[in-house]
RNA sequence: GCACCCGUAGCUCAGCUGGAUAGAGCAACGGAUUUCUAAUCCGUAGGUCACAGGUUCGAAUCCUGUCGGGUGUGCCA
């Protein structure tokens, strides 16, 4: 089904402009005291006031022109002007049906896409390993692009893209390292091991910050790779290759999809920056100032008032984040295909978007191309500072995620000691991890947030186990009902039939999922559909508290566990969305 | 200084293309289990939507100003 919302929108305004002579937009939203309906009409008012009409008996003839009886009762004008939608039973009850069939896409509709869209996400340096920082870039990027892929129903058209830190003077400093303390290493690369990368960075760095001559030798180094020098080109590319190692392990622990193929590190667009500047300097927008190359653009200023450049090559003449960034729009919208591009980066970075974005419009990269930049707030300590270690350190992912795992085993443990130790142990890993990432991702985007173990890991209210728990809660009553789910749907989905208003409730939830899915990639705000799987799961809490399945009498045995399965259907695939896994059993 | 973001219940937050009585979770208090998993459910209490104006039939939502917090603001990424 295309989103209900949409539909009953799309109605009501075709008979809204007719009336008006012009588009009106309905305003269908979901209603939000059950006396109101289950959705309403808000545009007829401000409709009425612009034709100079009384708005109730403009709602009227809005109703009377409407058809909108194959999906709702009989239409209610309230208060003011408000129309007032109640969904029939049995258009409820055939959506269903058509969702609990469809098990690849559970009733959602595609909307195809006409060209590429480029999620740009994660990004880190691979000079060290993954911290705290990258977390909120690297799940929002996955989410984002799972939502988008699902939604056009095809994977191809979504190109998720790892921004990489690959290049320039860290890369030169740990090559140069190697050179220093391990000869073998470097007479041959294919043998480095790199058992602690963070370590060996910081070793490097210390040796740079320490040695005046081995600092110069960082900076030969630097040079070297950047000529592609053959030998500094393979010790370069077996410290990536260990690198990516160590973060390949992240993302498989943190349920994102990423690998090499969607490795396009800033190394990827090194012999484009020239050209890049040139190109720039042939449309006329280069202004040479104090020694740097610099776009000047209406309507950015510095501290002191004076206009602001985007550099595009310093001084020294090395280039810099935005030529890279230019290079990349460049690619993307002319070799990719792209119609639209999207960013995730932390929200300090904004300016720095808002400006590569506009000298990439001035210069005609992005053609018809859409470019947005997805902002996002910092995860802060308990302190309100960004969060670090004890020492001032940044808190790296492996060891937060192990954290996590740990914590919610004891959860696990003490809730059900009963179960077998590695079964325990998967239930902690899909449990902890999911909490972990559930947290981040049902805070608003633009907010900063403070990482807390302690609420992340209550595991009650709106936490992913809540509705890990609800999707378990089903598959016990498959369980111990011993349901076969192909036999139950193939035994007639149309037996769902709604009555208690527990039902209802549920069935109106299940029917927003396509609205929801539709919404989070319009906006590109996860947290929509945290708080959809929230709702759906708490409409099934209270469900399980008020009907009783395997101890109903057929018919409406068969109905609920039809209920049930969509239910978990759709809390397995919404939390799929989410990258976050479901268990059979906690 | 300027620009952007934020300010909603004790705490954490949702709601912001204007719509009816501002919603959740946590914490507090009171209930529900001989019943499909109590990591649950039902209920009670809790609000000057920072403040002041303005626009409107209608403002948490839009506009202006003030206060408070955060971020950014030329050669890092």
């Amino acid at each position: 089904m295309k989103p209900l919302i949409e539909i009953l929108e799309n109605r009501v305004s075709e008979v809204m402009s007719e009336l008006a002579g012009e588009s009106v937009p309905a305003v269908v939203k979901v209603s939000q005291n059950a006396k109101f309906g289950d959705y309403q009409v808000n545009g007829v008012m401000g409709l009425a006031k612009k034709l100079g009409m009384n708005p109730r008996q403009l709602a009227d003839k809005v109703v009377v022109n409407s058809k909108l009886d194959d999906i709702c009762q009989e239409p209610e004008i309230a208060g003011p002007g408000f129309i007032n939608l109640r969904l029939k039973k049995e258009w409820m009850q055939e959506q269903l049906c058509g969702a609990l069939v469809d098990s690849e896409r559970i009733g959602v509709d595609k909307s195809e896409l006409a060209g590429k869209v480029v999620v740009d996400f994660s990004g880190p340096n691979l000079a060290k390993e993954m911290h705290v920082g990258h977390l909120r870039s690297t799940i929002i990027g996955d989410v984002l692009s799972r939502v988008l892929e699902f939604l056009c129903g095809d994977g191809d058209k979504i190109v998720r893209q790892n921004h990489v830190g690959d290049w320039g003077l860290q890369f030169g400093m740990l090559v140069a390292y190697i050179a220093e303390t391990d000869s073998d290493a470097y007479a041959n690369p294919g043998s480095l091991k790199v058992s602690d990368l963070e370590q060996f960075y910081k070793n490097a760095k210390k040796k740079f910050d320490e040695d005046e001559s081995f600092k110069k030798f960082c900076y030969e180094s630097t040079v070297k790779l950047h000529e592609k020098d053959d030998a500094t080109m393979a010790v370069w590319r077996a410290v990536l290759a260990e690198s990516r190692r160590s973060c390949q392990v992240i993302y498989n622990r943190l349920v994102v999809e990423l690998n090499e193929n969607n490795e396009k590190g800033e190394s990827t667009y090194c012999d484009e920056l020239p050209s890049v500047v040139a190109e720039l300097k042939a449309a006329g927008m280069v202004t040479e100032s104090e020694g740097a190359m610099c776009v000047f653009m209406d309507g950015y200023k510095t501290a002191d008032g004076e206009p602001m450049p985007l550099i595009v090559q310093k001084s020294d003449g090395a280039f810099l984040y935005a030529t890279t960034d230019l290079a990349a729009i460049r690619y993307r919208v002319g070799s990719v295909g792209a119609e639209r591009l999207v960013y995730v980066t932390d929200s300090r970075q904004k300016l720095h978007f808002q400006m590569v974005f506009d000298c990439a419009r001035r210069v005609g990269w992005s053609c018809e191309a859409k470019l947005e930049h997805v902002p996002f707030g910092s995860v802060l300590g308990e302190d309100n500072k960004p969060f670090k270690t004890r020492s001032g350190e940044n808190v790296k992912l492996a060891a937060l995620l192990d954290e996590a795992e740990s914590r919610a085993m004891a959860v696990v443990s003490q809730k059900s000691p009963d179960l077998p130790e590695e079964q325990r142990r998967d239930i902690a890993r899909a449990v902890g991890i999911g909490a972990v990432k559930y947290a981040d991702l049902s805070n608003n985007l633009v907010s900063d947030y403070v990482f807390s173990w302690d609420k992340m890991l209550a595991m009650e209210g709106n936490t992913a186990p809540y509705m890990q728990y609800a999707y378990a809660r089903v598959q016990s009553i498959f369980r111990k009902g011993e349901v076969d789910v192909n036999e139950l749907v193939a035994g007639g989905s149309d037996k769902l039939t709604i009555s208690e208003p527990a039902e209802r409730e549920l069935a109106k939830v299940l029917l927003r999922y396509a609205e929801t899915i539709s919404s989070v990639a319009r906006e590109l705000r996860p947290h929509l559909l945290t708080g959809y799987l929230f709702e759906l799961a708490g409409a099934f809490s209270t469900f399980y508290n008020a009907c009783p399945v395997l101890k109903a009498e057929e018919p409406v045995r068969s109905s609920r566990l039809l209920l049930c399965l969509l239910t978990a259907n759709t809390l397995k695939h919404g939390l799929g969305m989410l990258g976050i896994e479901t268990i059979e059993q906690m």
